[in-house]
DNA sequence: ATGCCGCAAAGTGTCAACATTTAATTTGCA
DNA sequence: TGCAAATTAAATGTTGACACTTTGCGGCAT
């Protein structure tokens, strides 16, 4: 059955060269079952950008192209479809979610209730040297972007697992993708920068309903931001 | 719903008769694919208290039980365990997902959360004669419960498919089997219905941020109830 | 009697073949 | 030539058989 694979040339968008099989990817998580590395390889793809919003994935060739069956590959899918990373309809071809400008709005919305429970949950929770390491990092990470998410680090602290399970495991994918469709303007990153050091310093205060009222903010200011660009591009 | 309930007399260790098939039930949807039907009929199991939280789903009982294969139930199952209904691991049984004091904490602060936001986006996208039908159920529904829910519909006519989709296809089952397991005291009853009373003014009136703060201390409330009588009932 | 090792039963994971549906192509007719 | 119905191709849905893992039980040695 290895043979059969190296065999496979053209996939969805990125024809993989003959000997690049994804099964030898150094990261690839060797999973208990196969089903969940087909879904850690997915989400892998649909992070990095492999798969773009909208586009259809097609069950036998992502099977070929692991090397499993289809029926690993579609429980995978299926785990997909319920975390409504990907959009079915019986018999028809699965596509990556689609990310119009309604369904953007629809996310920073759901972020804007989520993360700011989530903010003030860890303003509970946290325990103060990981504030003060929040603090810094926050501050550190002014020059250097990418080296510290203020935001994910605040939901993988907020102490509630079904809302970190949700923005982690979903929303983040999501918005990863977007950023990828469209860039964010390098505009609003400083503004963000000195957003993000406010929040931290509130929570460092211990103070819960201004951290969650800071962090709605700048997320609808995002939200905002986003939706000028939107209505400066489309027409 | 009386009617459906009645008819489940078997669960999960009653080997089911011949005869009795589940195929046969009346409101089971015809759904176009066989998983479709499997995943409907658990959540209604699920809803109607069949399957009780932290109970043991078997796969092959219940294709025999639902008299098809096993590729479907695993697909619904998947579906489920995507949307957090259900718990597993590898080559371990299913579990329908236990509610304990802390899974309910999460699952309260996650409404807050949410349901505040879909009560300011409803407040500002629904029309006025919907917004008057609202007030109207709501004052009628203080002395007959249960034939309007307020959350409900105020998920449903949010706008904002996302946030209507993870309450009413998640959040909303969890509840019912978290009520069906510790029924709901009477003496919040009232208090609720004159809560929703002025959420529901609060609306009318498009007060956005006064409907969306009434909400999010609503469900506080509840959970504060909730806490107590958790914490009456353990020791 | 107790603890460990191995075995057997039950349940989940995977596969390849078959059935059904959607869509695309082709063919026939106006 | 253009449209529409039939046909074919490709993808998804479903099935039963087989393989692997977990777990509980029973025998054996200490």
């Amino acid at each position: 059955m290895s043979a059969a694979s190296a065999k496979i040339v053209s996939t969805l968008d990125a024809p993989a060269q003959p000997g690049t099989d994804d099964r030898d990817r150094p990261d690839a998580v060797a999973s208990n079952t196969l089903a969940e590395r087909v879904l850690q390889d997915v989400l892998d793809r649909i992070a990095s950008g492999a798969f773009q919003p909208g586009s259809v994935i097609n069950e036998v060739d992502l099977a070929r192209r692991l090397a499993v069956s289809r029926g690993p590959v579609r429980e995978a899918m299926r785990r997909l479809e319920g975390r409504k990373l990907i959009a079915r309809s019986p018999f028809t071809k699965a596509r990556v979610v689609s990310l119009g400008p309604a369904e953007i709005r629809e996310i920073f919305e759901m972020r804007e209730g989520l993360e700011g429970m989530a903010t003030r949950l860890a303003c509970a929770h946290m325990s103060d040297d990981s504030l003060r390491a929040l603090v810094g990092a926050v501050e550190s990470a002014g020059q250097a972007p990418n080296v510290f998410d203020l935001h994910r680090h605040i939901a993988e602290n907020c102490g509630n697992r079904r809302i970190r399970d949700l923005l982690c495991d979903e929303l983040y994918y999501l918005l990863r993708m977007y950023r990828r469709q469209s860039g964010d303007s390098p505009g609003r990153r400083a503004e963000a920068s000195e957003e993000h050091w406010q929040i931290a310093s509130a929570m460092q205060q211990r103070n819960g309903p201004l951290a969650e009222s800071l962090m709605r903010a700048h997320i609808r200011r995002a939200t905002e931001h986003l939706a000028a660009i939107d209505a400066a591009s489309s027409p």
